[in-house]
DNA sequence: ATGGATAGTTGAAAATGTCAACGATTTGTT
DNA sequence: AACAAATCGTTGACATTTTCAACTATCCAT
């Protein structure tokens, strides 16, 4: 990133808006890094078939905590629809599975079969290189304390 | 935030998913920060008949900077029609005006007007009270930090 | 001055987001 | 036990947003 932030070098140095006041506002930060990072993000993933979405939910579908679709919508701030949509599309692929709730039997637990799991490993490669592609101009210190303050302002002191 | 992030507080504490290792991944961290400050901050702006979108053209038009439309396209990665939809309306409204470039009579240079000015004074207040909200986890100098390094990861160490 | 690029604009097509309804199930109340 | 209310996944309709290809007017380079 840094060098040159999704065609606006165009003069060939940086913005001259980056002077605005709205560089100083949070939501704009987080939609400007967040858009250039996804277009990295997709790029990467699209070699494996993937979205940034579908690839969220196969890395849920993955970790073993045996997720229903109603926590992978809330956790993903997505409406539980485009869940159906992304589960249906992985289990055509055969990378993931449903299966009934053991207590809750409207529940559906997504698990990722051991080809989504495979599949999942590679994927994650090039999109951590995607990722440090976006960190570029941060130091692997500044990187993992931007990271913690993202998790810190989410889930407090204590999230993951 | 924090206390309840976005209807994922269902069963009380916060959200078992948390642990899954999406939840170190960049993107994710982005966007769900930023899905969540989005509804806070286009909450705090409808009172004043504005949304995220249009609040960042208002700000640039009102910078002194005398930004075209593709200047703010660019920087605010949007596609230069959506641009023109967000001008039109603000332009409606008289809040902005339309002057043609100086050198460049192709461009059209976006300012606010004095009525424009004004509601943005007001607007900005609300929407640094919902930032404060997003950040509410944060300590003051955490905050001010995460937002150091987010203008560091786009723009590199000089940024604004 | 001619050709090729660029700014803004328009409109259409594709992708996403939002929301209300429904059957199947669970949970709470009596 | 029986009923009412709530919840889960799903479907489909509708609105919003994104993406892209044209088009005119203008600029720039040769």
């Amino acid at each position: 990133m840094t060098i040159e932030t999704q065609g606006e070098q165009r003069n060939g140095q940086g913005h001259k808006l980056v002077a605005a006041s709205i560089s100083q506002d949070l939501g704009f930060l987080l939609a400007k890094l967040h858009a250039a990072g996804s277009v990295l993000n997709n790029r990467a993933l699209s070699e494996f078939d993937l979205k940034e979405r579908s690839y969220s939910v196969l890395i849920l579908a993955n970790s073993g905590l045996e997720p229903t679709q109603r926590e992978m919508a809330d956790f993903l701030s997505l409406d539980p629809s485009q869940i159906v949509a992304l589960v249906d599309e992985l289990e055509k692929r055969g990378l993931v599975a449903r299966a009934a709730g053991k207590q809750d039997r409207r529940a559906k637990i997504v698990t990722a079969t051991a080809k989504g799991s495979r599949l999942l490993a590679q994927a994650a490669g090039a999109a951590g290189r995607a990722e440090a592609d976006v960190l570029d101009g941060l130091s692997g210190e500044e990187a993992a304390q931007l990271k913690a303050l993202l998790r810190k302002a989410l889930w407090g002191a204590l999230g993951a």
